[in-house]
DNA sequence: TAGCTACGAGTCTCCGC
DNA sequence: CGGAGACTCGTAG
């Protein structure tokens, strides 16, 4: 034992409270300047609410009932119920919910409590004696206080592989950081003895030796981090499951013991253990509003880094099994292979860092940035009792249902030239600020009110949100200026999350107005700039949400890009104005010039004249010329044909250009029938729910995937082919293809949603023979 | 271990003829 | 057989 500094910077990497002779204490683990740290805080109880009022039954656990200064939303005085153990927290209020006593934030976390009411978001500055055990600095109670310190992570991906059994052949594990790299792959063979063939492969004869041997190298290994691809709900799920069969303890926390996996209701899996957070692939990268068409770690692995694993497809187990069997070496090579590739992905798209900054913006360890309801009560509680208030438990909300969107409007479908994109700013997150709305500036709305054009009243002096979002607005300015891509989408994220959360049942901070004043104040704002450009002169031919697309005339064609930022600034002045001398609110809202189109075509909707909404494509002007792109039309949806995608980008490309199409659309009909297009005929689209539960009616997909697994167990993904038989799984490589199918339901729909605007329709192309030459 | 609404399209199923 | 409406998915913002 000896002591350390009495400064420390660190991160948290793991918050845990734990029961110490009747008391629960709070467990920081981490890492810092000083290594690993364990921060043990003592003697803060965990509490809640109830109003003063209550009459509490006097065989509950209590350890003391304090009048505090706080009140309701509605006013109502409350006392603070403390409680030596967070479990005696637990069953009181459950009693008292019994009883129909009304409880605050008795469903608050105590340890993350005690960290969000500091203002410590994750990075820390710790104040304190701290003593080393066993290489981890222990401080009990010191002072903590917010930095920004940024850890050198060690990170570990790892990897299985497992036999048509359910034994586990081998693991593989790739550990990095900055200053090292470990490369490892333990197998199975029980003919050798055991020994290392190379550097990095390992042989053990048993796989309950494979499994002991990995816990041990696990933990020589010390990640703070365990990435991987579906690593928790297969890999670390899997290793549990044969740790247990075979009862063998899996301590792979920190502080050696078990690691915690759950599944959650949604499908959605988590892993917790101490000292150590566990990052999936998928999941962060759909965070990280990444798209794949499939997230398979193969397909993400080409689409990112250009290259895949070694086995993938339909043989994939069928080889795993004849590498078992008859080369060993090679299977651990694949294995290790699947370990690399996930830390090259997480590398090149920079997602741990991601990760780290989204982490240590909202204030929630790193396997939690995600939840946005808890995001946004890591912020707002400890604003809320500054402001002198307490906030109801979720389950204390009254639910009055959800207001209206975004407005989407458009005009006449058909052709247009030169428009220009005029979109908000950050539009919800601007009249948050612009109105005030928040929690607490709508009980206080009585404390000088402004009003929103839908006649709800927030407080312009008594808010917190409004502030919080400009800071973060500014902050993303400056990481912007610095060329911080991370942070300045990790704020993006966070803000565009505040409107959600303010909506849903399943935050504590929910009202109906709030959402209600943010879409409606939305709404409002852009009939009123689209009716002041009119007044302009000019045409709005389509608008969603927050973009206006304008026509632009005449003589603005020349130089577009000035014309555009000329219409935006002339917008901002008038809102300002405008806004100030109706409703006195100074705007921050801001109008950019985003983006000019050349040619631009709004589709009618299906079998009528009307436009359809979110739906369009245009020729966009770019630095590099001319790019055509789609928005909600076939070509941008999974569920098409490839056959279907191409066409749609081809015909648009030669209409754009105006060109002909007439042959194109005969040669695709032709190399169709004549079979040269099977290759680009496969429907995808996914099954929410496994086959067998499609019980009102039977979709295509579902046809296939009851094909290719008749017991309906099938979910996620399907491939089919439209054959005479109907769907058919992509799998069985149909012969029979339907292609009247494709030329009525994937070529037809998509030459007519165009064709009949410049006087031409799909039948009479394809349907008319071609004038004999001789 | 609960962010939101708006929208289009295709297929299936039911119902009336 | 055709139209209406439910169901389902994927998308824009």
């Amino acid at each position: 034992m000896e002591s350390k500094a009495e400064q420390i910077l660190g991160y948290i990497l793991t918050r845990e409270k734990k029961n110490i002779s009747g008391q629960t204490i709070y467990i920081y683990s981490g890492i810092g300047e000083c290594g690993l740290f364990k921060i043990e805080v003592k003697g803060k109880y965990p509490l809640f609410f109830v109003n003063r009022d209550s009459q509490i039954p006097k065989d509950l656990p209590i350890k003391e009932r304090k009048n505090v200064k706080l009140t309701s939303f509605s006013g109502i005085n409350v006392d603070a119920l403390y409680f030596n153990l967070n479990s005696e927290l637990y069953t009181t209020k459950n009693r008292l919910k019994e009883l129909s006593i009304k409880c605050y934030e008795s469903d608050i976390n105590p340890e993350e409590r005690y960290l969000m009411e500091r203002f410590i978001y994750g990075s820390l500055n710790i104040t304190g004696k701290g003593v080393k055990k066993e290489g981890i600095t222990i401080f009990r109670n010191p002072e903590l206080s917010p930095s920004n310190y940024k850890p050198d992570f060690r990170i570990l991906s790892m990897d299985i592989e497992t036999g048509r059994d359910g034994s586990i052949y081998s693991i593989g594990l790739h550990l990095t950081s900055k200053k090292t790299e470990y490369k490892a792959v333990l197998i199975r063979d029980s003919k050798k003895i055991g020994g290392t063939t190379n550097e990095y492969i390992t042989f053990y004869q048993t796989e309950r030796e494979l499994l002991t041997n990995f816990i041990k190298l696990f933990k020589e290994q010390d990640p703070d981090i365990i990435i991987g691809w579906h690593v928790i709900g297969f890999d670390l799920e899997f290793i549990q499951r044969r740790c247990d069969h075979f009862k063998i303890y899996l301590g792979l926390g920190r502080d050696g013991h078990n690691i915690n996996i759950k599944r959650n209701p949604t499908g959605t899996w988590g892993c917790t253990m101490n000292g150590r957070v566990v990052i999936d692939g998928p999941p962060t990268l759909r965070g990280a509003f990444y798209s794949f068409e499939s997230y398979k770690l193969e397909n993400v692995a080409q689409e990112v880094l250009g290259t895949g694993k070694d086995i993938s497809g339909e043989g994939k187990v069928d080889e795993i099994e004849r590498r078992f069997a008859k080369d060993k070496i090679s299977l651990a090579h694949y294995n290790l292979l699947d370990c690399t590739l996930v830390t090259d992905i997480f590398n090149k798209l920079g997602l741990i860092d991601l990760t780290f900054i989204r982490a240590i913006t909202c204030g929630l360890t790193m396997d939690r940035i995600g939840m946005s309801v808890a995001a946004f009560d890591y912020f707002m509680l400890p604003m809320t009792h500054r402001k002198g208030f307490v906030a109801p438990d979720v389950d204390g909300i009254d639910f009055t249902g959800q207001g209206s969107g975004g407005l989407v409007f458009t005009e006449e479908p058909g052709f247009y030239n030169s428009i220009v994109v005029l979109d908000f700013k950050s539009l919800y997150p601007s009249i948050i600020r612009t109105f005030f709305i928040d929690p607490i500036s709508r009980v206080l709305s009585s404390k000088n009110p402004i009003s929103t054009p839908a006649n709800i009243l927030f407080s312009s002096t008594e808010h917190v949100l409004p502030k919080y979002i400009k800071e973060l607005m500014d902050k993303r300015e400056e990481a912007k200026k610095n060329g911080d891509k991370h942070l300045s989408q990790a704020i993006k994220i966070l803000m565009n999350s505040f409107y959600g959360v303010m909506g849903t049942q399943g935050s504590r901070f929910y009202h109906q107005d709030l959402p209600k004043g943010i879409t409606e104040t939305g709404q409002w704002l852009l009939t009123t700039t689209k009716e002041y450009l009119k007044k302009l002169g000019y045409e709005v031919i389509y608008g969603d949400t927050d973009s206006l697309f304008v026509e632009l005339k005449e003589n603005d064609i020349l130089d577009y890009d000035k014309a555009g930022e000329n219409l935006a600034a002339m917008v901002n002045s008038y809102l300002s104005t405008y806004l100030k001398k109706e409703f006195n609110v100074d705007s921050v809202l801001e109008l950019e010039y985003e983006k000019h189109f050349r040619r631009f075509f709004l589709p009618g909707l299906r079998g009528s004249n009307k436009g359809a909404k979110k739906r369009y494509a245009g020729l966009c002007s770019t630095k590099n010329g001319e790019e055509l792109t789609f928005t909600g039309l076939e070509f941008v949806r999974s569920d098409w044909t490839e056959l279907a995608k191409e066409f749609q980008y081809n015909l648009f490309s030669k209409i754009f250009s105006d060109q002909g199409v007439e042959s194109y659309i005969k040669t695709v009909v032709r190399d169709l029938e004549n079979k040269e297009l099977d290759h680009k005929l496969i429907y995808k689209k996914r099954l929410k729910k496994t086959a067998r539960e499609y019980t009102k009616n039977i979709p295509p997909q579902v046809k296939a995937a009851l094909k290719l697994d008749p017991s309906g167990k099938l979910k996620g993904n399907i491939k089919y082919v439209i054959t005479n038989d109907g769907p058919t799984p992509a799998e069985f490589n149909p012969e029979n293809i339907n292609y009247n199918h494709y030329i009525d339901k994937q070529l037809k729909p998509i030459a007519d949603s165009i064709l009949p605007f410049v006087n031409n329709d799909f039948d009479s192309i394809v349907f008319t023979k071609q004038p004999e030459l001789f």
